[in-house]
DNA sequence: GTCTATACAGCGATAGAC
DNA sequence: GTCTATCGCTGTATAGAC
């Protein structure tokens, strides 16, 4: 598989994707221009138009592609989680790992970025920005499930509500910490937010 | 205290942040500009610019506005909740509050929203940002220490760092629920995060 | 597949009349 | 304090040569 950082002998419109990518996570949707890849890439703003005919055709791809990845990255924790004892809670660190690996690298999430600039999307994008929380609440739900089913994890409510919980959290993490550069900020948020599901729910007030 | 939803009588700069704020809290500082704001109050854009110089002083200007009234409304809290047994549970469910209601208006925090678009601020923007979030933290750390201090709340790691993390964690549910059009989703996430940080209700009985 | 050239709308901002 | 008019620049997008 290809260098996802360098990309160098990727095709244009991977390169074109990988550097829209990162524009957007850092600066927003509305914060970069076709002139800014362009300028990166070493190639004009019309050459961009022929593989990505409109900035909103560029967007729809840059979330596909940014869902499949992160879809494949979750299959990925499965694989390596499977079976073992404590393999929710190991799903649950892992989870939260991805996100910490996109603050590493100063951007936001994708999508949590999207959240942000909703209202001024075009429908496509704010449809398939909506699908990417559903697929990670529904991968997530599960392995909470799974969790409390065998008792490893502790939550009150639905398993799918607390999914959004967590999803939530994670993303406001990012987006908070992210401003400070602080990646230890986002660590320490999510340490003690995964600490409160995986703790007895009977010593939930230990003295 | 004029009225904040119309604000007909108020001075003409006072209704330019009005608007800007709302526009910035929906479609985020990159994604209004002077003519958006002018064309809502019927003026020109000439007219914006000699309350506003720039673009970046009216950012300044709305994160000075916003977070006067958002310390306002702590001071509220503080003031309603004063003394009473279950003050600092009441003052954290007031906090969460005070996001609750900017969502029920369809709109993102402000400084959430700059947040993400933090990258393309002017920096002085990005450091009133940072305040607000500081400014937030210490109340909440506050509020914290002292429902740890009388028993009526619980939680792992200092006071600071627990306020660190609810703030993005309800930053983020907001972030998350507002694409949805869903309140219910911020409730819910809301609930089962505060849910997390208080005792059992006989560790919390009034002494 | 990439280029040059350009169209056209929108942006933030300014000058000067009233 | 607000207006008209306009500037210079950047935005997305397109046409047509190579």
């Amino acid at each position: 598989m290809a260098s996802r950082a360098a990309n160098r002998d990727a095709g244009t419109a991977a390169r074109i994707l990988d550097v829209a990518e990162q524009l957007v996570q850092v600066r927003g949707f509305n914060g970069f221009s076709y002139a800014d890849v362009a300028a990166e890439l070493g190639i004009t703003k019309a050459a961009l138009h022929y593989h990505f005919a409109g900035k909103a055709d560029l967007g729809e791809a840059l979330i596909a592609r940014y869902a499949s990845r992160f879809a494949e990255a979750l299959a990925g924790i499965d694989a390596s989680a499977d079976g073992s004892a404590g393999a929710a809670r190991a799903r649950l660190a892992g989870f939260a790992d991805l996100y910490l690996d996109v603050l590493r690298n100063q951007r936001m999430c994708l999508c949590g970025m999207l959240a942000a600039e909703y209202q001024t999307l075009p429908q496509p994008m704010q449809e398939a920005v909506l699908r990417f929380f559903d697929a990670s609440e529904e991968w997530l739900g599960s392995v909470l499930e799974s969790g409390r089913a065998d008792g490893s994890l502790s939550f009150a409510g639905s398993a799918s509500q607390a999914a959004r919980m967590i999803i939530g959290s994670l993303e406001g993490a990012m987006l908070v910490a992210r401003p400070y550069g602080d990646v230890g900020r986002f660590q320490a948020a999510a340490a003690s937010l995964l600490a409160g599901l995986t703790r007895p729910a009977d010593a939930a007030a230990p003295a």
